[in-house]
RNA sequence: GGGCGAUUAGCUCAGCGGUAGAGCGCCUGCCUUACAAGCAGGAUGUCCCUGGUUCGAACCCUGGAUCGCCCA
């Protein structure tokens, strides 16, 4: 067994499978090829990022799914990809160019762009080799990227289209300016954090001196002074007693002397401050609609990089934070500050860049959401898509009713340029509001379209924005396949996908968007199940970030415990209903209990499979499988049997429903517990016979190997969704390395339900019970594991009788006696043995005579505290028997389980006391 | 303000109407020739609180507490 150390060493076995998975294309599948087919793009990683434990723990769930249904004979393809992540790319490209001193407009558009493909397919790369070192089952070779040739064909596409259903449009409207990328960013990018600031009171004067009744000014309160400069009116509620007699009238704004009306607005609470309201229509979105309803001027005070304007008079040049201080000083120094409150209020930043979005003015792009949210709504009532765990079809239900439009420009240049060219000749080479525009697939078509309407001598200019990542990431299920080409066989053959697994966090941002553009563009859902997963929290709890820096590597992981263990543990972990996980790791010595322990499951079923080529003898399993006869097995191989095809069942079912967690702990109690524990432990005896034993034993041993092996073999089989690189290694071993495929395109081992006993596993499970009993009686006496002795079994349950009988040698050998003997009570044959220790379980009695070693007081309390136990389960249940409306309204498989209990709790408790008197 | 989830053994979590479970950790004993990354045995719980429904509640329903998330 040179080859087959004691340990198992993940590390080679992994790469030495990487490489032949890859190197003979094992996962490019023929869309020509018969069969059922089975698709699922991978959420594609960030290309500029580097692999997180998020990723290893979707790549777990997404191989398991895929792996399963190659097992299953389909033909499957799982697509893999990256995004190209505008504002990330951006960010990071900018911080080297500062870091030299430069700015990209210096640098150029061109040159810009430059690096950022050098930088992409660096990192992209890295990207790469990270998934295979997971073992990612996906087709390289349909290897996608968003700004590929083909993708960005589609997203020309998709633009162009939706912009002649009218649902692309361009305005200036009040979007979300992030100042420190530079661009505006789209609602989803906007979280709020409550913040502790302050809310300022300030004075505004009536222009006109003192009213009839004698105000001479409003108070207004705002957590934002520095946009004072920007105010264009005062709102009241218009059933505000106190103010009703001002409605029309205007106020002087401080430093700026502009007037300003006062004006009446249903929307304004009278209870909230001073129940006055100033109004920036042109720095936030409430005062925005506001300003509509009223056809009040929207002024802007600042710039796009978070300075202040010319409008802000004397603030002009000012940071928008510092402008606030000076305000404020500036309206105390001349008495206009009334007074300063403590405000916890939410403030917008921005996801990327980290600082408070600015509500700002600008000319956009949108997508009109409505109709193309409605027909998701629709699909959904058709159960299009399907989502696993179902409450999250609620969180996307209610996001798609009352959804807003979707800012889709963004002021940066790594990303798809938006296909539109101004005809800057109508206004006078200046691109204003006022610029017309033709939408079309390329500069050539624009220039003809435009010479066509607006003569021969025009001048275009493109768009110089870009599109949000999100609109080509919303197109991935087919722009990946193919689309706009609905004739490329990819797209024929595996769109719609079958199922999208994804992290909660990007519902919205991601699968909601997707399924508006397969609505719109494909007129299907594209994918029929939604698998939504957690989050990989840390030992604290806390959610995974970079900014955090509390992210574990899972590389590092994977180097000291192996992808498989990872991916077990990972998967083992989730079992609930998309539950975050919390992955234990200790960042002193880079280890993790949870992922040791998949380790430690790894080393088992290298043993156990060690252990049985040991075993093998002369012959090839292959051989062996071929003349195994099921119907004459010993018990013991029936009952393994029988367990492995229920285990088949439910972990088929579980895998199809997506509670992996579940399939994964179904098979490591199997594997361990019924399999390593019981199995291998009964079948050593039978295996540990010389070579010329009677025909008879020899048969025997036979049996007893190939049903080892047949157990085996299908347990790796089920197992390799979550373990694919040890399973594949140890199925290649059991076959003698003869095998030639993989066993990642063998098949799902067959459900035979001829094979499933229930009767049996009760009896096994008797039987399991008082072997326990025996060792636990062992153990007690203080026998040494090594030391035999005799033991004494009596039951008047003849069932359990026959049963003990025919086990006598299994009870032999796990449970190291030299003489195992079973009565019937009515056999007088315990009078030498009243003083041996014992122990009682229901209707049986063990016995280890044992006398001399027997610790009496030991015995006495041990006895006692099982009669207490007995006892109280007796009143317990006779209890429940002796309630008439239990008798009436239970169920009568309850009541017969009661009274089964009763008298197996009455037996004992008879039982113990003899035994207590025989030792008085 | 609206919604969702969580609360069970020291830790991480299953169980979701019929006498409380697993893994890890802990205690005791074992190198029993597959595995000490192992084997055998053991200890450990007002199942967050509160009412209610039910013959019976960790599980269903009221109300509440704490923690976390999403949306406004």
């Amino acid at each position: 067994m040179d080859g087959f150390p004691k340990i198992y060493d993940p590390i080679s076995t992994e790469r030495c499978w990487q490489r032949r998975w890859d190197e003979s294309k094992a996962f490019h599948p023929d869309p020509n090829e018969k069969g059922t087919s089975f698709s699922i793009v991978i959420p594609p990683p960030n290309v500029t990022g580097s692999l997180h434990m998020g990723h290893a723990f979707n790549t777990a769930l997404i191989d398991a799914i895929v792996r399963y249904q190659r097992l299953q004979g389909k033909n499957v393809l799982c697509l893999p990809g990256t995004d190209h992540a505008s504002i990330a790319v951006q960010t990071i490209l900018e911080k080297q160019l500062k870091d030299e001193g430069i700015t990209r407009e210096k640098l150029g558009r061109e040159k810009f762009l430059e690096k950022a493909w050098a930088w992409k397919s660096k990192s992209g790369g890295r990207i790469g080799k990270q998934l295979r070192r997971l073992g990612f089952s996906v087709d390289w070779d349909r290897e996608r990227f968003t700004l590929d040739e083909r993708l960005s064909k589609a997203v020309t596409e998709a633009f162009v289209r939706l912009h002649q259903q009218g649902l692309i449009y361009r305005g200036e409207y009040l979007v979300n300016w992030c100042p420190a990328s530079g661009s505006a960013v789209s609602d989803l990018e906007v979280e709020m954090k409550e913040v502790d600031g302050n809310l300022w009171h300030f004075k505004y004067p009536l222009t006109h001196g003192p009213s009839q009744t004698g105000i001479e000014y409003l108070e207004v309160a705002t957590t934002r002074p520095e946009t004072m400069m920007g105010d264009v009116a005062v709102a009241v509620n218009p059933s505000d007693e106190r103010y009703r007699e001002l409605i029309g009238q205007t106020l002087t704004l401080p430093f700026v002397g502009r007037q300003i009306p006062v004006i009446a607005d249903d929307h304004v609470d009278k209870e909230f401050g001073t129940g006055c309201v100033k109004v920036t229509p042109a720095h936030d979105p409430n005062d925005f609609a506001i300003g509509q309803r009223h056809n009040l001027p929207q002024i802007t005070v600042m710039n796009k990089d978070g300075s202040m304007n010319s409008n802000a008079g004397q603030f002009e040049g000012l940071d928008r934070f510092e402008a606030r201080k000076a305000v404020v000083a500036a309206l105390e120094q001349d008495g206009f500050l009334v007074k300063v409150e403590r405000y916890l209020h939410n403030v917008p930043f921005s996801e990327r860049g980290k600082v408070p979005v600015e509500p700002l003015l600008s000319t956009q792009w949108f997508v009109r959401m409505e109709s193309m949210a409605e027909r998701c709504r629709s699909h959904l009532s058709k159960g299009e898509p399907r989502f696993y765990p179902d409450r999250w079809e609620k969180v996307y239900k209610d996001w798609l009713t009352g959804i807003r439009d979707w800012c889709i420009s963004r002021q940066l240049w790594w990303g798809h340029r938006i296909p539109a060219w101004f005809v800057v000749s109508e206004t006078d080479n200046v691109l204003t509001k006022e610029t017309p525009y033709i939408i079309a697939y390329s500069k050539e078509e624009a220039l003809v379209k435009a010479q066509q309407e607006y003569g021969s001598s025009v001048v275009l200019q493109q768009d110089e924005d870009v599109l949000d990542t999100w609109f080509s990431s919303g197109l991935w299920p087919f722009s990946t396949l193919g689309w706009p080409d609905e004739n490329e066989i990819d797209f024929s053959r595996w769109y719609p996908t079958n199922t999208l697994v994804t992290g909660f966090d990007i519902i919205f941002f991601w699968v909601a968007r997707m399924t508006m553009m397969a609505g719109a563009f494909t007129d299907k859902m594209p994918f029929s199940d939604v698998y939504i997963h957690g989050l990989v929290r840390d030992e604290q709890n806390r959610k995974m970030s970079k900014s955090l820096g509390n992210g574990i590597d899972p590389l590092l992981l994977i180097d000291r415990y192996g992808t498989d263990a990872l991916r077990f543990a990972l998967v083992k972990e989730v079992v609930g209903a998309g539950q975050d996980i919390r992955l234990d790791f200790d960042r002193n010595t880079d280890t993790s209990l949870t992922v040791e322990a998949a380790r430690n499951f790894a080393n088992k079923l290298w043993n156990a499979t060690r252990f049985a080529l040991l075993n093998l003898g002369e012959t090839t399993v292959k051989e062996m499988l071929e003349e195994i006869d099921f119907s004459t097995l010993e018990l013991a191989d029936q009952w393994i049997l029988s367990r492995l095809s229920k285990l088949n069942l439910e972990t088929s079912k579980r895998y199809e429903n997506y509670a992996l967690g579940e399939a994964a702990k179904g098979l490591y109690e199997f594997a361990w517990n019924d399999f390593c524990d019981w199995y291998v432990e009964l079948v050593k005896r039978r295996l540990n016979v010389g070579d010329n034993s009677s025909a008879e034993v020899l048969l025997d041993r036979r049996k007893a190997q190939l049903v080892m092996f047949k157990v085996l073999r299908d347990l790796l089989v089920m197992l390799h969704p979550l373990m694919p690189h040890l399973t594949e290694e140890l199925w290649h071993a059991i076959t003698g390395f003869e095998e030639t495929n993989f066993l990642a395109l063998y098949k799902w081992p067959e459900l035979n339900e001829e094979l499933y006993k229930q009767e049996l596993e009760l009896s096994f499970s008797q039987l399991f019970d008082s072997i326990r009993l025996v060792r636990n009686l062992r153990a007690e006496a203080g026998l040494k594991p090594s030391q035999k002795a005799p033991v004494r079994f009596i039951t008047k349950n003849t069932n359990l009788l026959e049963l003990l009988k025919n086990a006598i040698p299994d009870i032999q050998s796990l449970t190291r006696s030299n003489a195992v003997e079973v009565f019937h009570p009515k056999e007088n044959v315990l009078k030498s043995s009243s003083k041996s220790i014992a122990g009682v379980s229901g209707e049986l009695e063990v016995l280890l005579p044992i006398e001399g070693l027997v610790d009496l007081q030991a015995l006495r309390s041990r006895l006692q505290k099982d009669l207490a136990k007995a006892e109280k389960e007796i009143v317990s249940l006779s209890g429940r028997l002796s309630n008439a409306s239990f008798l009436r309204k239970a169920p009568g498989k309850v009541i017969t389980q009661c009274r089964n209990n009763l008298s197996d709790a009455q037996s004992q408790a008879n039982l113990v006391r003899q035994r207590l008197l025989g030792l008085e």
